[in-house]
DNA sequence: ACTTTTTCTTACCCTCGGGTAATATAGACA
DNA sequence: TGTCTATATTACCCGAGGGTAAGAAAAAGT
């Protein structure tokens, strides 16, 4: 239920079969596989021909599922900031006290981190989207943002949480997360619910005010998001 | 001593104006302007006309001093790298216990982070590089890699620092870090001394045994590495 | 089976930008 | 003032790759 997708992915255009399937499908296939592509090669040293070949398909077919190379990049962008924002209108639906509600940011955020489309959301560069493009996504990152802040600020003002610099600590916490976006590998040793169970714990441990360690109640109730969009876990 | 350039820099090369100057200091100015416009635009974005635009040069001329744009790119990297590499030296030689030494790793780096050529270390892609360029950087990261869980275990078995899980505190801190490379504006309220200062503590707290807060003596001692390049805190 | 619609392919176009060749200009030195 | 060397400019090449036009080939409809 998590981690990258490990590149035997199928396509549904199969190469001399018959075709024809559901047009979501194969837009949602595109996507998977542009999203590994961009993230192994980079955005601009992968093109569209690539992305094309490994589907089995030409470029130009790409084109009745997207207008651009861009349109395609900031889709990738998209589930992934769609996928935190479900989480976080989750949790904060869940009305726990600062700290937990932190400690959930924390889990869940990094279990999405270690998916492709969850990545895409820090390792693509904002620059090469269009403006309106880069105008969303600058207001999801502030809204990531704002849900890490509220939580710690909540945590203060319930006791959860010591007093701290409220800006310095998600910095803090947010840049431990979004850095697994570059560095986690599906095949290691830890598995992405692994690590991000340990950094609910360790990136909240030196700010959490009751030291009961690692109050595990609320892990099972989130890793599982209702299914808002077709593309899952990749 | 810190913090990005402030994009109001000099040339060498006045418009009209005698020219004719040591050819390293027209060579670092390259490496300025390139870095600088690299983090503005990114890699691809930017062009090697745009780089001479701003010197006042043409771009053929940027060829008496590079072999190619990406010799431009892997000599920004390098310069960022042999700060760090000058530090951790300088650090390991003090021969400090685990946690000091795991806070001067943190400041001086966190302080490295907030300015062009330390951002560059993490803001640009690997994948841009020739393959021995990026086996060098590959190296250059797990040497920095190396230096954090050493003091870690060092601290661990000096009994400075709680017994901890070394691989994942290291990503931790060290992603914490890098991530200033994104962030960091010079302009902000706070000035990258202070952000690495706070840091140094806030990133150290939980894993620190002694209670003694901040250790503020070897604060000065690592601040002003000595000049082993030309090219300074740009 | 014929047409219509959707999807995909072949064959292009065209721009952008890294890189180079030929040449000019500036300073150094005589 | 002439020549040499270093450095810069003008003018160009050319490959890569995003994107498109026209038409083939499947589905789907009738």
């Amino acid at each position: 239920m998590d981690t990258r997708t490990p590149a035997s992915e199928r396509s549904p255009w199969l190469p001399f079969e018959s075709r024809r399937r559901a047009r979501d499908e194969k837009r949602e296939a595109v996507l998977r596989t542009a999203v590994q592509l961009f993230l192994e090669r980079g955005y601009h040293r992968a093109t569209l021909n690539e992305v094309a070949d490994r589907l089995n398909i030409t470029k130009p077919a790409l084109y009745n599922y997207f207008h651009s190379k861009e349109d395609i990049l900031f889709e990738c962008w998209s589930i992934g900031q769609e996928r935190v924002e479900d989480q976080l209108v989750e949790i904060e639906a869940a009305g726990a006290n600062g700290l937990t509600t932190l400690r959930m940011l924390v889990r869940t955020y990094a279990a999405t981190m270690a998916s492709d489309f969850g990545a895409s959301l820090v390792r693509f560069n904002v620059a090469d989207l269009s403006e309106p493009n880069q105008k969303t996504t600058l207001a999801g990152k502030r809204r990531i943002d704002r849900a890490f802040r509220d939580a710690i600020k909540q945590g203060i003002a319930d006791k959860s949480i010591k007093p701290c610099d409220v800006k310095l600590t998600a910095f803090a916490i947010l840049g431990a997360l979004n850095w697994i976006g570059h560095w986690y590998k599906p095949g290691g040793e830890l598995s992405a619910d692994q690590i991000a169970d340990d950094f609910a714990i360790r990136l909240t441990a030196d700010i959490a005010k009751s030291s009961s360690p690692a109050n595990s109640k609320s892990k099972k109730k989130i890793s599982k998001p209702k299914a808002a969009r077709a593309i899952r876990n990749t």
